[in-house]
DNA sequence: GAGCACTGC
């Protein structure tokens, strides 16, 4: 640490906190990343201590009225509260106490070190016994190198019985060690008595693997009474099914028995299925199909804290719930103190904390503000460097503007740096990177050189890369808002939250102690807001609105929202889907609204697809649009040196898309790779490559076309509706032979995108027919630059200058037909 | 003539 001090001259001093809001969800996607053939960590510690004190009664856990968890949120404030119930919750931040802090942490950690000795006597009497008790457990933790490789050997073969079970009784001892398995008792009384539950558990206390387990061990194995299920949501496909893999295993079943999982397109639970673990958009269709969602005698809602809009619904429809079935049992768990405001919206449960187990962060704040975030970040990178032991650096950037900067200065500055510290390896990571080059950053490297990783949210929750010892926050991310009044999303770039440098830092603390350089300064961390806002405050909700109102709720603005999006915003939706024919005048929904509740699609998206066959006759050539449309990261982002290249051979195969825009451009991209059949792989991976398209994104493409079909021939009652497309891919007929219907393809899109257009002003800019305010087409389109009397667009982005992406030609008579009140509010401004 | 964070059905 001195070593550092002298080094790192920009930063302060540091503090230590403990990492929090990772969770095991993120240790199983540690393990996905294994079970795909990646290196995992060598350094994987194999000596995880505790680093927690724990309370009195030695369980790690405590069952608090909600008053001390209260307390808890108030920490900073509140200098004078007992040591003993600082210990129990997270620190979110100590800084205002920062030296005792850090002098309570010295004492651990030297504790850890010199695990022979025996420790110093202090003030926290109840801590000495139980650290004595967690030495001897000191080998054990949840995913060892050994345990993974293991774990690899039996998932997917075919083994008797009989090793299944002995596999599962091994694991035992594993799961014993686990903090939540040594407070089983206390936490099943609690869940057996009460209706709801309220559990915070740090990073790697087992809560989402035991708990369900523990449940799914309550009902008997054999039993021929008809016992309800037990459902476990996740905010991710992948964390939901590696951990339906790993419970499985523990509990000596295959996948897909008693223990399963259900995440679109790939579901492996069938009605034997006793504990399920899904995602929580699925759970929310499931509601649709049975909303007392009997099938159920328990829901657990995993990773709370994370907020997303399919969480929040789902708590507000379980609350409601509640009410109607007295013999449902809800877990909430969450890995933050968030969880205060979970348990006074279900009247005011209880909550219950479990202890995990991560590593100390030691933190550096810059002693003056950055003005070029860039600079800083590589500054900080050389320095760490050449003044730190070996580990890996993630870096955190908001976007990929500033990483491709970042890397490529990184890359001609790494060979001219001292010659004594380690040589920097440059690896960007955004989500927007092909599959390839995101994997590249587990490769191992050589002796002698340091992974300087530089990513961006993405490495936050979705992505751990093992090995990392250090962090560098930028402090910034981007974010995604909606204008309701506009009618159109915005991206910035923003402050985090407390809670997000949080999560940040404890990726520098999953394997051992590990620092984390911040560039801001510590007055402007305490500015920060203490959680991020949550999602469904700041995006449009129409989708939402229309699930609500297909569950039967009349009052949206009074619904049980765990927190609303507001009033202004849920009028914007109750308008646009009002507008959109799917709601009525008195505010129920339509048959129209129905069908579009049921496709897996945006309310947009829905109402064009059902317009594309009713009104123009053009239903399968949209649903491959729509298909591409709902695909992330289809149409890559060339890099800079292949740019010009990539946009010359899409142009060259797009020959309708040059002239009619980027939707009929997706229809073509497909079409192309279509054509190459599965026999020419290579060819067509070659083909993907050299566009900049990804194969997954069009594998994916075909998924949701084929669900997308299938919905539409159930809606129709048609079971013809794609006999002669179908019988064309049998007959192998050449894709794109029947020529596309244009204009009526594009009438479509713009029935739902009527808010989207915007007239061509001479100078090659345009003004939006809504508010008449000026935008460009965004460079990424096929008709950059171009002069067009109209156009439509799917998204718009504001960043130099509003941008129009995903553009079409439209004729002005379109306009006037299908959106004229539009046009009428454009004459308007036009004249003012 | 410029550049989009992350999820889910």
């Amino acid at each position: 640490m001195s070593n550092s001090k002298k080094v790192h001259t920009k930063f302060g001093e540091p503090s230590t906190e403990e990492s929090t809001a990772a969770n095991s969800a993120e240790v199983v996607q540690e393990l996905d990343q294994d079970v795909q053939g990646q290196p995992s960590s060598s350094t994987n510690s194999k000596k995880r201590s505790r680093k927690r004190n724990k309370n009195k009664n030695g369980t790690g856990v405590t069952s608090e009225p909600t008053a001390a968890a209260a307390s808890a949120a108030s920490l900073e404030s509140q200098p004078s509260i007992p040591e003993t119930k600082k210990n129990k919750v997270f620190k979110f931040d100590v800084d205002e106490k920062k030296e005792e802090v850090t002098e309570s942490n010295k004492i651990e950690n030297t504790a850890e070190e010199e695990s022979t000795q025996e420790k110093k006597p202090n003030d926290k009497e109840q801590v000495k016994p139980q650290r004595k008790k967690q030495k001897t457990h000191k080998v054990v933790e949840f995913f060892s190198d050994d345990e993974e490789s293991n774990f690899r050997d039996t998932r997917g073969s075919n083994q008797p019985q009989q090793s299944l079970k002995q596999r599962a009784s091994q694991l035992l001892s594993t799961r014993s060690n686990l903090p939540v398995y040594k407070s089983r008792e206390q936490i099943m009384n609690h869940l057996n008595k009460n209706q709801v539950t309220i559990l915070i558990g740090e990073t790697g206390s087992g809560k989402s693997t035991q708990i369900p387990q523990f449940l799914l061990e309550q009902i008997p194995r054999d039993s021929k009474k008809q016992h309800k299920g037990i459902a476990v949501t996740q905010p991710r496909r992948v964390a939901a099914i590696n951990l339906a893999t790993r419970v499985a295993e523990e509990h000596g079943c295959p996948v897909g028995t008693a223990v399963g999982y259900s995440v679109r397109f790939d579901t492996t639970a069938t009605h034997k299925t006793k504990l399920k673990y899904l995602t929580d958009g699925m759970l929310l269709r499931e509601c649709i199909l049975d909303p007392e969602l009997s099938a159920y005698g328990v829901i657990i809602i995993d990773e709370a804290h994370e907020r997303t809009v399919l969480t929040d619904l789902l708590m507000g429809f379980l609350k409601e719930l509640l009410v109607k079935r007295n013999d449902l049992k809800l877990v909430i768990m969450s890995a933050t103190l968030d969880a205060e405001r979970f348990s006074k919206f279900f009247h005011s449960a209880e909550i219950l904390f479990v202890e995990g187990r991560s590593y100390g962060v030691d933190r550096y704040y810059t002693k003056a503000a950055c003005d070029d975030i860039v600079d800083s970040a590589i500054k900080s990178i050389v320095q760490l460097n050449q003044g730190e032991q070996e580990g890996d650096i993630l870096v955190f950037l908001p976007g990929q503007e500033e990483i491709d900067k970042a890397v490529g200065i990184l890359e001609r500055l790494a060979p001219d740096l001292p010659k004594e510290a380690p040589l920097i390896v440059p690896f960007p990571l955004y989500a927007s990177l092909s599959p390839a080059d995101q994997a590249k950053v587990f490769l191992p490297l050589k002796a002698r050189r340091r992974k300087v990783i530089l990513a961006t949210n993405i490495a936050e929750t979705s992505v751990t890369v093992p090995g990392v010892r250090y962090v560098i926050d930028s402090g910034l991310r981007k974010v995604k808002l909606w204008r309701h009044s506009l009618g159109l999303s915005t991206l910035l770039t923003a402050p985090i939250s407390k809670a997000a440098a949080m999560q940040r830092s404890g990726r520098a603390g999953r394997e051992r102690e590990g620092k984390v350089f911040r560039l801001y300064t510590e007055s402007d961390y305490l500015k920060l807001p203490d959680q991020t806002e949550p999602e469904i405050s700041r995006v449009n909700v129409t989708s939402p609105v229309l699930m609500l109102k297909e569950l039967g709720v009349e009052d949206i603005l009074n619904w049980s929202w765990l927190e609303t999006p507001g009033e202004d915003s849920l009028i914007s939706s109750l308008t646009q889907l009002y507008q959109l024919k799917a709601l009525d005048d008195s505010g129920k929904i339509t048959p129209l609204g129905h069908e579009m509740a049921i496709l897996p699609l945006e309310p947009q998206l829905a109402a064009i697809l059902i317009k594309s066959h009713r009104e123009y006759h053009c239903l399968s050539d949209v649903i491959d649009i729509v298909s591409c449309l709902s695909v992330d990261n289809l149409v890559l982002n060339p890099s800079s040196e292949t740019r010009d290249d990539v946009n010359e051979r899409r142009r060259a195969v797009c020959g309708l898309g040059c002239r009619y825009g980027d939707l009929i451009m997706l229809k073509e991209l497909l079409d192309c790779y279509l054509q190459f059949g599965n026999k020419d792989r290579e060819e067509r991976t070659q083909w993907c490559k050299d566009l900049a398209l990804s194969s997954r994104g069009f594998r994916n493409v075909l998924k949701v076309r084929q669900q997308i079909r299938q919905y539409m021939m159930t809606l129709t009652k048609d079971k013809h509706l794609f006999q002669d497309i179908e019988n064309d891919e049998e007959d192998d007929i050449e894709y794109g032979s029947k020529p596309m219907d244009i204009p009526a393809i594009l009438k479509s899109f713009l029935t739902g995108h009527t808010t989207n257009t915007a007239i061509g002003l001479p100078d090659r800019s345009y003004r939006t027919t809504t508010n008449g305010s000026l935008i460009a087409i965004h460079p990424s389109s096929l008709l950059f630059g171009m002069k067009k009397d109209a156009i439509m667009f799917t998204d718009y982005v504001y960043t130099t200058r509003g941008y129009a992406r995903n553009v079409s030609v439209v004729e002005l008579e379109w306009l006037q037909e299908i959106c004229g009140g539009v046009l009428k509010v454009n004459a308007a401004n036009n004249e003012n």
